[in-house]
DNA sequence: ACTTAAGTGTGTATTTTTTAACACTTTAAC
DNA sequence: GTTAAAGTGTTAAAAAATACACACTTAAGT
């Protein structure tokens, strides 16, 4: 797990797993509009395992690949901290007010609890 | 303005404005740990010119680079689908169970409120 | 005016990434 | 048990990114 920095390719394919949570190779090279053939999408998903950002389980012939959450983690607080100096309201808040999101009523709640738990621990 | 996707030191050069806000070639350098040399920073944020994720203004001699308003925009939307996609209260709970997190009790308030106003308008 | 620091643009060598072919293995389904 | 689909690892060519040299321009300070 050498934990460099991912190329073009690599954080391409990290984003479609970070959105799709598992995915097969041939799942990966579908969501790809500008998609490569499959020999190199499996490359690319074998080198992404070296690195240590995904691991696969087997299911049936098929290998399924998700992100590690450890490195999603680090990988998410970075960004936080690149965008908006680690303030998650000012990420929440640009999210929330962003039409695209449509957060439903359930996901909504289910803030709140968390909010709610985290006041109660200070 | 092609509007491609980055390169690892075209991204890394990226994050290092959003942080910074306005640098020179000389600052950015100097904020790389594993900086290349001098020439090669100023051409790759020549590139970035480019591509139109930069802006520069002259200042005296020097040019002070800055990240482009809208492309910034754009690749935080991207990255808080790409992340908080699925759910966001799944991405939320990771953050607050971070002890790095350190929310203060203001933040969870402003969290708070920006819930309250997002099931208002449903 | 001269020197220095900061910049420009172009060109090119080197390194990394990207792509995919090839020969082979494993699993499911018929 | 054959066939087809989904893998594997290795290797190599092509494309892209990276790095920097060179010759030159511009602006500031002394």
């Amino acid at each position: 797990m050498k934990q460099e920095n991912l190329s073009r390719r690599e954080r391409q394919i990290m984003d479609l797993l970070y959105e799709g949570g598992k995915l097969s190779a041939r799942e990966v090279m579908e969501r790809m509009s500008d998609a490569p053939s499959y020999a190199t999408v499996r490359s690319i998903l074998r080198i992404l395992e070296d690195k240590g950002h995904v691991q696969h389980e087997k299911s049936g012939r098929q290998f399924i690949y998700t992100p590690r959450e450890d490195v999603r983690d680090k990988s998410l607080r970075h960004t936080l901290k690149t965008f908006f100096g680690g303030s998650i309201s000012q990420a929440v808040a640009t999210f929330i007010n962003d039409p695209e999101s449509e957060l439903t009523h359930e996901e909504l709640d289910e803030l709140s609890d968390l909010i709610e738990q985290a006041k109660k621990k200070q």
